[in-house]
RNA sequence: GGUGAGGUGGCAGAGAGGUUAUGCGUUCGCCUGCAAAGCGAAUCAAUAGGGGUUCGAAUCCCUUCCUCACCUCCA
């Protein structure tokens, strides 16, 4: 497989020959999540399912930011610990992200539970020189790491030209940044210069290296912490290590509402409890993965439209899929079933390709929906063979498992009550009373079961709830 | 101002020198008791503008314009 790399900035080879060491900056937590997040993280969720369902062993690690002066402002407007919101809001985190059905990393370290692993590292830095005690805090010495900016490619020049780094008398040089701040208030913690708290990008370099080790093979995280904060964190950890520090980095483009940047100030935020009540977690899956992960995608409501008619014809094809007539009840079959064998493998074929390609999601669903658009359509003038379930189906929940989406099944008594109303239904079709029929139709339609009428039975489809209105 | 990524049909979105990607939408037919799903046809055509290189350019080079992101906390 091959990843575009930002340090690089060409595709490099992705090493599956071991285990595939992927950690993902996660987010703080002091608010809700919302659409960009999500955004993120299915996307590294979909490539570690995608590794795993080729049998490649994945350590998926995924830090929570639980002290930030965020954090200790939110919480003393709520007049609660600080402790107490990250906890809560790592709750909901995981509410939210169950339902977006992400797969759990190995490990979901907290910075407030590795202080003293973060204190080994500065202590280090400072014997090394690369950082230094000041009035504030720890700082680490920018100009004493010469490869600074390699990966946002800024030169150390246009950095301190920029109008806007604020000067701070107790620092070097401007672009030092801390790794431990001097503090009095809580939470704080000891250490050998002060009480305090750590700087963000210290918990990133010591939690990666403690779970994952040197040189992992992919670190991943939202475009924006490209600078300063994965350029930071390369800046300690090769320091520290002497060695480079992640093999690859990924990083996910930014979600936009209606082509506006996502801002607390513009309000135009989409909290992920928001846009699942909305659209469900399997149209949101599909939609964040309808661009190319490197690019902003643009949440609109035209566009989670448009998703919604892919979902539907995901849901029927395996309506289609899930009562096959015995294949001697079905017209000349076997040709058919080999047409599908091959159609099947072709596709599957390409959906790799496309994913081992830079992970181009859009190319892969494009595949995947044309075997979902191959099989409603023959399922409209041909009955589903179990030959032809056999050979489709197996490639279909392949795909579906990477791509995370979870069918809603409908239950043996569910199946067996909404029978008894199709018979009903059926008699009163043979009477032509096709008002009352309807009606039948409508009850059924109601418990979230639509028909689908072939010529001599009628399948049920079992649709996810979408609430369209804000 | 600096840096980076881009600009492809009504919309979404691939492809990276040589033949219609694909999907969605819209319109009209077909199928259906009616729907749903599906089929057929039409819309159906596009590569930001201008130069170049080439037998041939969305694709390579130059240039102009525009968009977005980052440079401050961000996924």
């Amino acid at each position: 497989m091959k990843i575009f790399d930002t340090l690089t900035a060409k595709e490099e080879v992705l090493d599956t020959s071991g285990i595939v060491r992927i950690y993902v900056c996660g987010v703080t937590v002091y608010d809700e999540s919302h659409i960009g997040h999500a955004r993120t993280i299915i996307v590294f969720d979909t490539l570690r399912r995608f590794l795993e369902s080729h049998g490649i062993k994945v350590k998926f690690i995924q830090n929570f930011t639980d002290v930030d002066d965020k954090i200790i402002n939110r919480a003393k407007q709520e007049n609660i610990p600080p402790l107490e919101l990250s906890s809560k809001f790592i709750t909901r985190y995981f509410e939210d992200f169950d339902r977006l059905n992400i797969k759990r990393a190995d490990n979901y370290p907290k910075a407030t539970d590795h202080i003293q692993e973060m204190i080994e590292l500065i202590k280090n830095l400072i014997e090394k020189n690369f950082a230094y005690v000041s009035k504030n805090g720890v700082y680490f010495s920018v100009s004493k790491f010469k490869e600074y900016g390699k990966l946002s490619k800024k030169k150390i020049e246009d950095l301190v030209s920029g109008a806007r780094i604020e000067v701070d008398e107790t620092k070097n040089d401007p672009l030092d940044f801390a790794l431990w701040k001097f503090a009095s208030d809580e939470p704080k913690w000891q250490s050998p210069w002060g009480d305090g708290r750590p700087g963000w990008h210290i918990e990133c370099s010591a939690m990666s290296l403690k779970y994952l080790g040197e040189n992992f093979e992919i670190h991943g995280g939202g475009r924006d912490l490209i600078f300063p904060h994965h350029e930071n964190e390369i800046a300690q950890s090769e320091s520290y290590t002497g060695k480079n520090f992640a093999k690859i980095w990924m990083h996910a483009g930014m979600v936009t509402i209606n082509g506006e940047k996502m801002s607390k100030s513009l309000g135009n935020t989409k909290s992920i409890e928001h846009v699942l009540k909305k659209w469900g977690p399997n149209i949101i899956r599909l939609f964040c993965l309808s661009g190319h992960y490197s690019k902003p995608i643009d949440y609109s409501e035209d566009a989670l439209k448009e998703t919604i008619i892919k979902w539907r014809q995901v849901e029927n094809c395996y309506a289609e899929l899930s009562s096959p007539e015995k294949d001697e009840l079905v017209r000349p079959s076997s040709s058919f079933s080999e047409f599908f064998m091959k159609k099947a493998d072709s596709i599957k074929k390409e959906f790799n390709d496309a994913l081992n390609s830079d992970f181009n999601t859009p190319l892969a669903l494009n595949a995947f929906f044309r075997l979902i658009k191959e099989v409603n359509n023959f399922a409209s003038s041909e009955d589903i063979s179990q030959s032809i379930v056999k050979n489709v189906e197996p490639v279909l929940e392949t795909m579906s498992e990477i791509l995370g989406l979870k069918i809603s099944k409908i239950s043996d008594e569910e199946r067996n009550t909404i029978n008894e109303f199709i018979k009903i239904r059926n008699t009163l079709r043979e009477q032509k009373q096709y008002q009352k029929a309807d009606g039948v139709r409508k009850q059924i339609s109601d418990m979230g079961i639509v028909l689908i009428d072939h010529k001599t039975r009628t399948l049920l489809l079992k649709q996810e709830k979408i609430c369209m209105e804000d």
